[in-house]
DNA sequence: ATCCCCATTGCATTCGAAGTCAATCTCGTT
DNA sequence: AACGAGATTGACTTCGAATGCAATGGGGAT
C-alpha cells in the first residue's frame, strides 16, 4: 500500500501466480482468458493497487487515447459551455482531453508542437487553422474536426452553425420592421465566425439598400458599450438597430443604450446578439438572438472525430446546423 | 514528408549519420552534445519532420509532463476564468493540461481511475475530495492542490480565497445599515464553498440577533429567482437584504426583485453575491460583492503545484487569500 | 612526440504493457 | 483408451526515447 513505487502488470503477476500476459488480457475486453484466472488476478490487482500505465499502452498500442481540444477565448461564455459538453461526452467514451487554451484564435501554431508530442489519436479545434496547419494533421494521420469553422479551400471535417441563415434572419427582420439605418459590431479580425456573421449581415442591408457602419470589437462586454459609443458618434446619435456579432456585446450595448444614452431597448434602438449564451435570455436582456444547438453540435463532433479515429480513411464531412431565432425582447422584429 | 508513419529517433540518427543517444541529447537540456553535432540532428529532424515522443518519453523517465485538471460546474461563469488562467499558465511552464469535468461536485471518483492511468504528475482540484481519495495522490506520490477547498482533517496543499472573512465583511456592511430580516440562497448541499460562505453568514447573523430565512440554489441564475420567490413566501414578503453564496444567483435574484416583485434594489431590498465573475459588474447589477484575486490564486496554485513535482517532500502548505470587497450598487452597505 | 584529461559519442539496457506464436490443457468423441 | 478441436497460457519481442557506462577523440602541457 505504502510502496512509492506503483504496482506494475509484473508485480500482479508474480503476486496471483501467473504471467504478465495474463495480466494484460484482463484488461482487455474480449481477450481469451479464463474465469477463474482473471478473478486471481484481479483480486491481486485490488490488493496491489494496479491500474494499468497508459503510458506504457500508448506506446506498444500506438493509441494514446488522448484528443486535443483546442480553444480561444475561454473567457467568452460560449466556449465554457462547448468544453463542459465536449469533455464529458469524450469522457463518457473512454478518451480523455488534452485541453489547449489560446489567448488569441491565431496563437494556434505555438501549441501544435505539443500535440504533435503527444501522439493525440485525434483533435477538436476551434480556431482558426491555416492550410498548411492542417496540412500538418493531414501529413500525421490525425484526424481533425472543425468546430464553428471550415477548413478555408481544404477539406477538412466541420461542425458548424449556419451564421450566414442565423444572421440573415435576424436582418431580415429587422429590415421587416422599418428599421433602416443599422450599426454592427464585428469581432476580433482574426475570429472566423466573427467575420461570417457580420459579411452576411452586410450582404443583407447591402441588398436592401440599407445603411450601416461598422466597428469592431473584441467579442466581450466592454467592447460592446465602446462599440455602441462609436457607432452613435459615426452615425450621427442616429441608429435603429444595431448587430453585434455576439451576445456578449449586445448585452454590452444594451446597457450602454439604457445607462448611457437614456435610449429604450427595443423602442429607440433594437440590438440583436448571436450564440444564445445564458446571460442572453436574463430577464433584464431578453437578446434578440439565434441560439446554435451546442449539444447537437458537441455530440456531432465527438461522433465524427471517434469515427474517423476508427478508420482513417472515411472523407471529411461537414455538417452545418440551424440556429434557431430567439425573438427575445431586444429587437423589434418583422 | 508523407510517410504515414512517424519519425522515430532511430530514423532522425540515421538520417544525420549519428547514433540514437545522439539524438535524444539533442532534445535535453544541458546533455552533452558538440555543437557541430546538434545542428546536423536538427537539420535532419526538420527534413524528417521530427518530434519527440512524449509517451515514450513519459515512459522511460517517469515523468508524463501532464497534471490533472478536475474542475465541477464549468458553466457557472467562475471557474472557466480558473480554467482559462491554469492552462495558460501551466503550458507556459511547459505542463500539459489533462481535463477533467465534472457534472457534479462530488463526482470525483469516477474520474480519479482515469488520472491514476495516465500516471500525471500532479493534479489541481476544484471539487471535493474526501480524505480517502486524498489518501489515493498521497500514496502514489502525487501532489495536490486544492483550489477553494481544504482537505478536511487532511494535511493538504491549497489555495482559497478567504470565504469568512469575505462573508462577514459583506454581512456586517448590512448590518450596519439597519438591515435585519435576512435571506439566504445557499449552493448545493456538496458545494464546499457554497456551504463555508452560508455558515459564516449565519453564524455573524445569529452573533447579532438578525432573523433569516435560508434556501438552497444550484448556483445557477435560475435558482438565484428561485430562491427569492421562496425566501419571500417564507418571510411574508418582508425581507431587507438577500445574501447569495455566489454572483450568478445573486442577478438572478436581482432580475426576479425588480421583474417578478417590482422592487427597487438596492431601496427595498439589498442583494449581495461572491466571486466577482464579469456579470456582477454588469451596469445592469452592479453586484456588490466580494472579489477572488483569481490571477493571484491560480499563479499560487500553479506555482505550489510545481514546486512540490519538483521536490516531493515539501510540506503541504496553504495560502488564504483575501477577497476585495465591492461596493457595487446592489446593496446599501454600511 | 608523448601523455593525460575531459568532452563527445555509441552501445546496450530500461521503462510497462500488448500481442504473436507455440505449447499446454480441456473436453467431448469415437 | 486414444484423438482432436478449441480454449488458455506463458515466453519473448516490441513500441520510442533516455541514460549509465565504456570507448573514442581532441587538445594542451611537458
Amino acid at each position: 500500500m505504502k510502496s512509492r513505487r506503483r504496482a506494475t502488470s509484473y508485480d500482479v503477476a508474480a503476486h496471483a501466480g501467473v504471467s504478465q500476459s495474463a495480466v494484460s488480457r484482463c484488461f482487455k475486453e474480449g481477450a481469451s482468458i479464463s474465469h477463474k484466472t482473471r478473478e486471481k488476478v484481479m483480486e491481486a490487482a485490488r490488493e496491489l493497487n494496479y491500474y494499468p500505465n497508459a503510458i506504457a499502452r500508448g506506446l506498444i498500442t500506438q493509441r494514446s487515447n488522448l484528443v486535443a481540444v483546442i480553444i480561444s477565448n475561454l473567457t467568452n461564455l460560449y466556449y465554457p459551455e462547448v468544453l463542459a459538453e465536449l469533455t464529458q461526452r469524450l469522457s463518457a467514451q473512454g478518451v480523455r482531453v488534452l485541453l489547449f487554451s489560446l489567448a488569441a484564435e491565431s496563437d494556434v501554431d505555438e501549441v501544435l508542437d505539443q500535440v504533435w508530442q503527444y501522439r493525440v489519436d485525434g483533435a477538436i479545434v476551434a480556431a482558426r487553422l491555416d492550410p498548411s496547419q492542417l496540412a500538418g494533421f493531414a501529413d500525421r494521420g490525425v484526424p481533425v474536426v472543425l468546430y464553428n469553422r471550415v477548413g478555408e479551400g481544404v477539406p477538412v471535417s466541420s461542425v458548424c452553425c449556419d451564421s450566414i441563415a442565423g444572421e440573415y434572419a435576424l436582418t431580415d427582420g429587422l429590415l421587416a420592421h422599418e428599421h433602416r439605418r443599422f450599426g454592427i459590431i464585428a469581432g476580433p479580425a482574426d475570429s472566423y465566425v466573427g467575420e461570417e456573421r457580420v459579411n452576411a449581415a452586410v450582404r443583407r442591408l447591402d441588398m436592401n439598400g440599407a445603411e450601416h457602419f461598422v466597428v469592431r470589437g473584441r467579442f466581450d462586454y466592454a467592447s460592446g458599450e465602446e462599440g455602441l459609443k462609436a457607432l452613435m458618434r459615426e452615425s450621427g446619435d442616429r441608429l435603429d438597430a444595431v448587430i453585434c456579432a455576439n451576445d456578449l456585446m449586445a448585452v454590452g450595448a444594451i446597457d450602454c443604450a439604457r445607462g448611457h444614452f437614456g435610449l429604450r431597448v427595443p423602442e429607440d434602438l433594437s440590438i440583436v446578439g448571436f450564440d444564445g449564451v445564458g446571460p442572453a435570455t436574463w430577464l433584464s436582456y431578453q437578446v434578440t438572438t439565434v441560439r446554435q444547438p451546442v449539444r447537437r453540435m458537441t455530440e456531432a463532433a465527438v461522433s465524427m472525430l471517434l469515427e474517423r479515429i476508427e478508420k482513417p480513411d472515411i472523407s471529411p464531412e461537414q455538417r452545418l446546423f440551424a440556429g434557431e431565432l430567439l425573438p427575445g425582447a431586444s429587437a423589434r422584429l418583422g
